[in-house]
DNA sequence: GTCTATAACACGATAGAC
DNA sequence: GTCTATCGTGTTATAGAC
C-alpha cells in the first residue's frame, strides 16, 4: 500500500462516515437485531463513539435513518410483486400462493442490491413482540401497516368463506410463524440442531418453498363451525 | 391495622422472602419475558436488593430456581396429554387435530393451578431466538428438548408421506408460530390493534381453536415433489 | 467533522454492619 | 436473614479542544 493509497482511504473514510455507520448498523441489525449499542458499531464501522451523535442525533436517529433507507426499496418489491401475482390471476382472486409468495419473497431475498432488507424488517418486529416499545410500534405502524392492510385484502377475496374474524387469526398465525422462523434461520440455531442437518438453513428458496406450502395449506383451512 | 396485623404480615414477610421472589420473578417472565432486572424484581417484591445473591446465588440462580419448579408440573401435563391422545387413537396414529392441540393446551392453560407455566418457557424460548444465550439454549436443551422428540416423533407416524426433513421444517413453522402469536396476545398488541377488536385476544379457548385448525392443515399439506 | 473526556445513569454482584 | 454502601462495568449523550 502506498502513501496515497492510504490518503485516498482516509480521505473516503472521511467524507463516507455517515455512510459507513449506515451500512454496519444495517449487518447489526440483520445478524443481533435491535440489541446494538453505538460504540459496538462505530467501533465496527471504523468511527468514533461521537459520529452517531453528531451525524443521526441520536441513537434512535440512527435507526430511522437505517429503516428510512430500506423501506423504500422493500416496500416496492412487495407492492410489485403482489401486482404481478394480481395481474396473473386476472379476473380471478389470486391463489393464495401466489400472495403468499408474493410477501415472503422479498423480505427473504430482498430487493435487487439489498439482499438483506427484508431481514431488518422481520427483526424489528420480532422484537416488537418480545418487547414492545413506543419506537417500534411506531416503525411498525409507519412502514409495515399498509402493506398488511393490502394483504389482508387479497387474503379475503382469495377466501372468501372466511370471517373476518379468522382472516385475521390466520393472517397473524403466518406473520408469526414467518417471524420466528427466520429469525432462527442459521447455522447453530435450535432448528440447525435439532433438524441435525437433515435441513439447509442456508437455503433461501428451499425456506421459501417450504413456508409457502404450510402456511397456504394453514390459511385454507375449512372454517370454524 | 393493628400492631399485630404488621408484625404478623412482617414475619410472613421475612420467612417467605424467598418465595416472594419467585413468585414476583415468575409474573415478570410472563409479563415482559426475560428482559428483567433483579433491582424490579426485589422492589416488586418487597424485597432487598441484595436478597436474589442471598437466596439464589445469582440472577441466573433465581432463573433456575424459577424454570425447575415450573417444569415438573409443565412436563407432566404435556405427557398426560399426550398419552390422552394416544389411548384415544388405539392402535390407529393419533390425529394431527390431537398432537397439536395436546402439545399447545398445557401451554396455553398452563398444569393445574399454575396457570403461567406454559407462558414461561414460551417466554424464554422466544427471547432466545431473537438474542440466544448459552443459559437460554442450556435451558432449552434441558427442559423442552424432551418433549420436542416425543412430538417429532408422533407427528413422523400420524404423516408417514413426509420425508424426515419435511417434518422438521413443518415442525419448526408450527412452534415458530406459536412462539410469536403467543407473545402477541394481550390487549394493545399488534394483533389486537390490527384486527380492532374483531378478535377475542383474552379468549384462551378460541386462540387454542384456531390454532389447532391452522397448523393441522398446514401440517397436512401434500409433500412437496 | 473528528476526537477525547466525561457526565449521568442502570445493571449485577458483594463486603460488612446489624 | 436483612440491610446499606459501594465497586466495576456497561450504556447513551454531550461539552469542548482540535
Amino acid at each position: 500500500m502506498s502513501a496515497s493509497t492510504f490518503r485516498n482511504r482516509d480521505s473516503a473514510r472521511s467524507l463516507e462516515t455517515r455512510e459507513r455507520i449506515l451500512s454496519t448498523t444495517e449487518n447489526f441489525l440483520v445478524q443481533n437485531g435491535l440489541d446494538l449499542s453505538i460504540r459496538a458499531v462505530t467501533e465496527e464501522a471504523g468511527a468514533n463513539v461521537a459520529a452517531v451523535n453528531y451525524h443521526f442525533g441520536s441513537k434512535e436517529g440512527l435507526l430511522r435513518a437505517v429503516l428510512e433507507g430500506v423501506a423504500g426499496p422493500l416496500n416496492q418489491a412487495r407492492a410489485e410483486a403482489l401486482e404481478r401475482a394480481k395481474a396473473k390471476a386476472g379476473v380471478n382472486p389470486i391463489p393464495i400462493e401466489d400472495i403468499v409468495e408474493a410477501v415472503l419473497h422479498p423480505y427473504i431475498f430482498g430487493p435487487e442490491g439489498r439482499e438483506n432488507a427484508g431481514m431488518i424488517f422481520l427483526r424489528i418486529a420480532l422484537a416488537n413482540r418480545v418487547r414492545p416499545t413506543d419506537l417500534g410500534r411506531a416503525l411498525i405502524r409507519e412502514y409495515l401497516e399498509p402493506i398488511a392492510q393490502q394483504l389482508l385484502h387479497a387474503l379475503r377475496e382469495a377466501l372468501p368463506d372466511l370471517s373476518d374474524a379468522e382472516i385475521h387469526w390466520r393472517y397473524h398465525f403466518m406473520i408469526s410463524s414467518v417471524l420466528a422462523t427466520l429469525a432462527d434461520m442459521e447455522v447453530g440455531g435450535r432448528f440447525h440442531t435439532l433438524s441435525k442437518g437433515e435441513c439447509d438453513v442456508t437455503d433461501k428458496a428451499e425456506i421459501l418453498r417450504q413456508l409457502v406450502r404450510f402456511l397456504s395449506a394453514g390459511l385454507r383451512a375449512p372454517r370454524g363451525p
